[in-house]
DNA sequence: CTGAAAGCGCTAACAT
DNA sequence: ATGTTAGCGCTTTCAG
C-alpha cells in the first residue's frame, strides 16, 4: 500500500504538505493540492487507520459483545447497530460469549487493547461486575436489554421494561379467562418478567403455585422440556407464558406432541416476537420487544457518550407491547 | 493505559528492557525481570495492540462480509466463524452490505484501510468484480457460500454443491410420485440450485414449463407472494421447491391462507435447514447445508491464507444433503 | 506556502 | 544484561 511518504516522494514535497493536501487543513496551493490529489489517485492510496489510530487515540471501532448471534432474538439487534454506527464510520467487532464471563473478560481485554471506542454490552454475555470495573476505568459503555435492576444506575443503559411485559402477558392471559397458567423462565436473568407476570395474579386473587413455575434456558429444547414437565404435573394448565419466543416454539412443539392442540387445549405466549413469530403454525401471540429502537437508541447513546455529548448519560426504559396472533384463545374451562 | 514507556520509568530501566522482559525475548536477569512483571502488573499494563499492528502489519482481525446477519442462515455461520478465529487469538469485523455493491466496497475500502489480515465474502454480499480486484492485490479472501461457477477458479473458495442440492430436492419429490412441481427462486444468485432440480425432472421425462417457476428474493414476504402466484395460476402444482427455507416458511403460510393444507394438498421443500425448520409446523422437510462445516472449512482456509501455509490455496466443495420431515408427503393425484 | 521535527506505543536491530 | 536507536504511517505544531 502507497503511504503517505511515497507521494510526497513521488510528488517532490513534504510529508507534511501531502497530510494537508489530503485532509484539506493547512494552505497548499492550488497547483501542489492538484499533483498531489491526482498522485495519490494514481497511486491508490488509502489512509492508514492504524497509523491514525495510534496518533488521535479512537479507532472507529464498537463492540458489540452479546451472548450468541444464534439466537434469533440478536441478529436483528446486530444489523441496526451496524447499521446506525456505520452512518457514523464505525465498523463493528462482534463478539459470542455464550454465556461464559470467562470468555467475556478475556474478549473485553483484547477490544480494550486494540482501543476500541466504544461498548455495547448486551444482557447476561458478561460478569456485571466486569462490567463495573471497566466502567469505571472511563471505558464508554452501553448496557443494552438488561433487567434494569441488576446493574449499578450509574452504567448508562437501554433496556426494556420487562416488569411491565410479564404484566401485559398476564393481563392478557387473564382476559381470555385463564385461571390456570404456568411460566416457563430464564431465571435469573428474566426474573423480572416473572415478577410483573406474577404481580398481575395476585392482583386478581389467583394461585400461582411454584409447580406452575418452569426453568428454562432460553432455547427449543430447554422449552419442550419444560413444557413435558408442565404436562405431566397433577393439574395442566390452560396457558403458558415463556419468557422468550424460541422457549415459545419448544413449548408449543412439545403440546403437540402430546396430542394436544395450541391454542384449544392450551394457550401459548411468548416474549421477543422474533421475525419467524408472526409465521410459524400457528402464528405466535407475544409480547414485543422494539428491538430496532433498542439497537438504535443503545448506539445512539454510545456515540454520545463517546464524544461527549452529554455530561449526564442518561439511561432509557423501553416499552415493550402486546401482539396478538393465534397462539392464545380464551379458556376452555 | 499504562504503558512499556510509563514501566520503564517506574522500575528505572529503558524500555527495551521492559519489552524484553514482557515478551520473553531477549535476555533479562530474573531480579529485574520480577520488578518489571510486578509493576506491570500493578500499573494494569496492558499491550497496546494498535501500535504493535503499525509495526507488525498485522492486526488479528477479520473481516466476515455478508447479506444480512438477520436472515436466519447467517448467524450460525457467524458464531462459528467468531469461535474459530477466536481460538486463534482473531476477533471478527462483521459487515452486513444488504446486497448493496456500493456499500460492499466502501466497507471494503475502509477495511482495507484498517489493515484487517483477511476477508470472509459471503455469497452475493458484493460484486465478484470488485472482490477479484481486491484479491489481485494479494488480499487474503475466501469466498464462502457462493455458486461454485460464479467466480474466477483462483479465489479460495468454499462452497455448496448447489447443482447437486436441486437434484436432491427434485428426486426427493419425484420419490414421492410428484409430477406438477414448482420452483420458487431467487434468481441469478440461486440459478444453480434451479438447475440441478431441473436436470433431474428432465432425465425423468417430465415437464417444467416457465411458468412453474417464480423468482423470490429470498424473504418470506417474497415467498408468499410467489406462492400466491403459483396458486392462481393454471395448473396446482402438487409440489414446490423452495430454494431456501426462509421462503419455504412463506410458501406454507400462503397455502394455509389459501385453505389447503401442507403437505396433503402441497408439498413444500426448502433448502438452507436453519434452526427453526425443525420445529415448524410441519416441521420442514429440506436440503440442509451443513453449515458449522462452512464455516469451519472457510476460517481455516483462511487463516492458512494468512499464514501462506498453503501455497496453493485450494478451494472446497460440500456436500448437502436431504432432511426427511413433515412438509412433503406422497402425491395424492 | 512549505518543510522539518516530534510523537502516538511498540518491536527489533545493534551498541555498550 | 541493559540501553540506544530507528522505524511502522500518520497528525500536528512550529519554523523558514
Amino acid at each position: 500500500m502507497a503511504t503517505i511518504y511515497d507521494i510526497a516522494k513521488a510528488v517532490g514535497v513534504a510529508k507534511s504538505t501531502v497530510a494537508n493536501a489530503l485532509s484539506g487543513k493547512g494552505t497548499v496551493s492550488e497547483a501542489t493540492r492538484q499533483r498531489i490529489l491526482q498522485c495519490a489517485q494514481e497511486m491508490g492510496y488509502r489512509p492508514n487507520i492504524v497509523a491514525r489510530s495510534l496518533y488521535s487515540h479512537k479507532t472507529f471501532t464498537l463492540a458489540l459483545i452479546l451472548p450468541t448471534i444464534a439466537n434469533p432474538f440478536y441478529p436483528e439487534i446486530a444489523e441496526a447497530v451496524e447499521h446506525i454506527a456505520r452512518e457514523h464510520e464505525y465498523q463493528i467487532l462482534l463478539c459470542n460469549t455464550h454465556r461464559d464471563f470467562v470468555i467475556g473478560k478475556q474478549q473485553m481485554e483484547r477490544m480494550v487493547s486494540r482501543w476500541v471506542d466504544g461498548y455495547i454490552i448486551m444482557g447476561s454475555s458478561m460478569d456485571i461486575a466486569d462490567i463495573t470495573t471497566y466502567f469505571q476505568r472511563k471505558l464508554p459503555i452501553v448496557l443494552c436489554d438488561w433487567q434494569e435492576n441488576e446493574s449499578p444506575l450509574d452504567i448508562p443503559q437501554v433496556s426494556v421494561d420487562f416488569y411491565r411485559a410479564g404484566q401485559l402477558a398476564a393481563q392478557h392471559l387473564l382476559d381470555l379467562g385463564h385461571r390456570n397458567v404456568a411460566v416457563i423462565v430464564d431465571e435469573p436473568q428474566q426474573t423480572l418478567r416473572l415478577e410483573g407476570f406474577r404481580s398481575v395474579l395476585h392482583a386478581a386473587g389467583l394461585q400461582f403455585p411454584q409447580e406452575m413455575i418452569q426453568q428454562g434456558q432460553s432455547t427449543i429444547e430447554s422449552g419442550i422440556v419444560a413444557t413435558q414437565r408442565l404436562l405431566a404435573g397433577p393439574v395442566r394448565p390452560t396457558a403458558i407464558f415463556t419468557t422468550n419466543d424460541w422457549m415459545a416454539l419448544g413449548a408449543i412443539e412439545a403440546i403437540i406432541t402430546e396430542g394436544l392442540q395450541v391454542p384449544q387445549d392450551i394457550s401459548v405466549i411468548g416474549l421477543d416476537d422474533i421475525t419467524a413469530a408472526a409465521h410459524l403454525r400457528p402464528p405466535l401471540t407475544t409480547i414485543a420487544i422494539p428491538k430496532l429502537q433498542l439497537a438504535k437508541e443503545a448506539t445512539c447513546l454510545l456515540l454520545s457518550q463517546i464524544n461527549e455529548e452529554h455530561e449526564t448519560a442518561t439511561s432509557r426504559l423501553i416499552e415493550p407491547y402486546l401482539v396478538i396472533r393465534k397462539s392464545t384463545t380464551f379458556a376452555s374451562n
